[in-house]
DNA sequence: TTGTAGGCGTTATCAT
DNA sequence: ATGATAACGCCTACAA
């Protein structure tokens, strides 16, 4: 309970008079304004390196109106996926100068108003928020604070200006058509049952797929798992338990696909010789799964990235492209083979 | 090019004049200050919340001397172990009302001190530092800025007051004794080759275990990897190369441990008929592997809950116990077994 | 080349 | 119960 009290930081006046100049002087001088005597300069600023003086940004924010930093808004940051997407974020921001802000939503919306609305207190040049699940409700909320956001994978098409999205309709169609050509008939969607927008579009690509190959469409070789490994256990068991169970299965992501195939190893099936599975994501574990996932691949990085050129663009009270479409990449491994005849 | 500049936020001189009264009744109106008229009080926070207003925290900030930030420095977020950490730390911050400040240092020592002070700057009022590779060169600087800092795992042991540790000697020497157990001769270790203080202790562990049960030390069981898949992978080769491979591998990480899985199974062989496998860190896909990983449970979220809790008492100017060692727990699945007679 | 004065948006300390 | 005034630490005219 020893109650120290921490010292106040210096201020620039503490080191004016520590250099017998006035405090605008060394307000200049740390910037290297070429005002100012070059010898003060180099005085003043070891002096100040000595003491161990830092600006204060809050101080700099509040006269400058300019603070440097970003919010971003993540479901959980404990998602391989998300967390990926944060470190390119994360990673573009310093290049520029910027600092991040990082809150969890939990898949809240409320929670994801509050954090908006903090970081806009917080006085945050911009946001970026993944897998926002704000609805319309929040609409003129979100549009009332004058600050840009660009979404990551929203969940509602349309609803904001600014976003990336992977290709989801495409890849997917792809990923079933790469099930379609192998010779599978019976092709099941391990979808996510949170009602994501990349969820639907990704059952949207599937069903186009069966469709222009003239296959059916079987509703009961939809299921429904959490987006997590046990969600995508679970609903193989489903699967498996159906009176005629799939050759092949298309999961939402790599997470479900994880949950999956530990089913099939467990119910003593193998794959791809008695089930083909195909993931979407191509998180980090997906080549060393055995055997090894086909999946689709999402640039999460780039994406990232993408998300905060944009930021920055819009920040810089330019324009910028209304929604940049990210192709994803359909990476085929062993986890698809041909059904056994 | 539309140059939008943004209209500067509301402050609460605008609400006051919206209002008709002065701005520090509105201040305090806002904070529901019992000093003002409760009639005044609801017409002000009426007035405010419909014209969208917010304070601004970095005004707030300027004056009270506190801002309710936090930064957190990682090597980079892009990595399951340092995101569920990540994830205890945000979610206990938050509850507190503090916000956090993230930045990779990529395990590079001068990214780490220049982000360090980046949020001296910023005037946060604690930071963490999940394995830390500054030394001793940086101490100096370190303690001469005021703020608590808090490590995780951090390299050097000693080197600052304040950390989370896991109890990396005698949760190796329990993953090596249940090897020994089950009646392994040779035992390798597949560790770290960036020289993290964990991967020292880990194998101290292992070589406790060996001792004590009066096993010679062998050198050549001992590989490096990088921490990831790949370098597991490739350690593993060169274990496999050897004259006498080792029949169990105790891994430095489950990343490493997935990659030399990756090998095992390319290489033809069974885990564990052929090759008992054992990480450390009970990461996500564990469970999942085939067969499920044995590995020593790291309590991630919490240790990042633990350090905030440190934190938090130092930020208040109390004294904190100097080092948290939280234990590990071994948890055994289906890679680890008897070799084969 | 440097100093003086004012203001950024709050909160805090006085008065009234 | 409210208003006037100063202060937080910095930047930016403007003056010298």
């Amino acid at each position: 309970m020893a109650q120290n009290t921490r010292p106040k930081p210096l201020s620039i006046k503490d080191i004016a008079r520590l250099a017998d100049v006035t405090h605008p002087t060394v307000s200049r001088a740390l910037r290297n304004s070429p005002l100012v005597n070059p010898r003060t300069i180099e005085r003043i600023q070891r002096i100040a390196r000595e003491s161990g003086y830092r600006v204060s940004a809050v101080a700099r924010g509040l006269v400058t109106q300019k603070t440097n930093t970003i919010g971003v808004v993540v479901t959980t940051i404990a998602d391989p996926f998300v967390s990926e997407v944060v470190s390119g974020i994360e990673h573009a921001a310093n290049d520029h100068g910027y600092s991040v802000f990082l809150a969890d939503s939990y898949a809240d919306p409320d929670r994801e108003v509050r954090v908006v609305h903090l970081f806009a207190e917080r006085r945050v040049e911009g946001i970026v928020v993944t897998s926002s699940r704000v609805g319309t409700r929040y609409l003129r909320i979100l549009s009332e604070m004058k600050v840009p956001i660009v979404l990551i994978n929203n969940q509602r098409r349309g609803e904001f200006v600014h976003s990336v999205m992977i290709e989801n309709v495409e890849a997917s169609r792809l990923a079933t058509q790469h099930l379609i050509g192998l010779g599978h008939e019976r092709i099941a969607y391990l979808g996510d049952r949170y009602g994501y927008q990349s969820d639907t579009e990704r059952l949207g690509g599937y069903r186009q797929a069966l469709k222009q190959a003239r296959r059916p469409f079987l509703p009961e070789l939809v299921v429904h798992g959490d987006g997590k490994p046990e969600g995508g256990r679970q609903a193989m068991e489903t699967l498996r338990s159906l009176p005629q169970p799939p050759t092949a299965v298309f999961c939402y992501n790599d997470m479900s696909a994880l949950g999956a195939l530990g089913a099939i190893h467990q119910s003593g099936l193998r794959v791809p010789e008695d089930i083909s599975l195909v993931g979407f994501d191509d998180l980090f574990f997906a080549s060393y799964t055995q055997p090894p996932l086909t999946t689709v691949r999402q640039p999460r990085q780039r994406m990232g990235l993408l998300a905060m050129e944009i930021l920055l663009k819009l920040m810089s009270g330019q324009d910028s492209a209304d929604t940049i479409k990210v192709p994803a990449e359909l990476i085929v491994r062993e986890s698809s083979a041909s059904p056994r005849a």
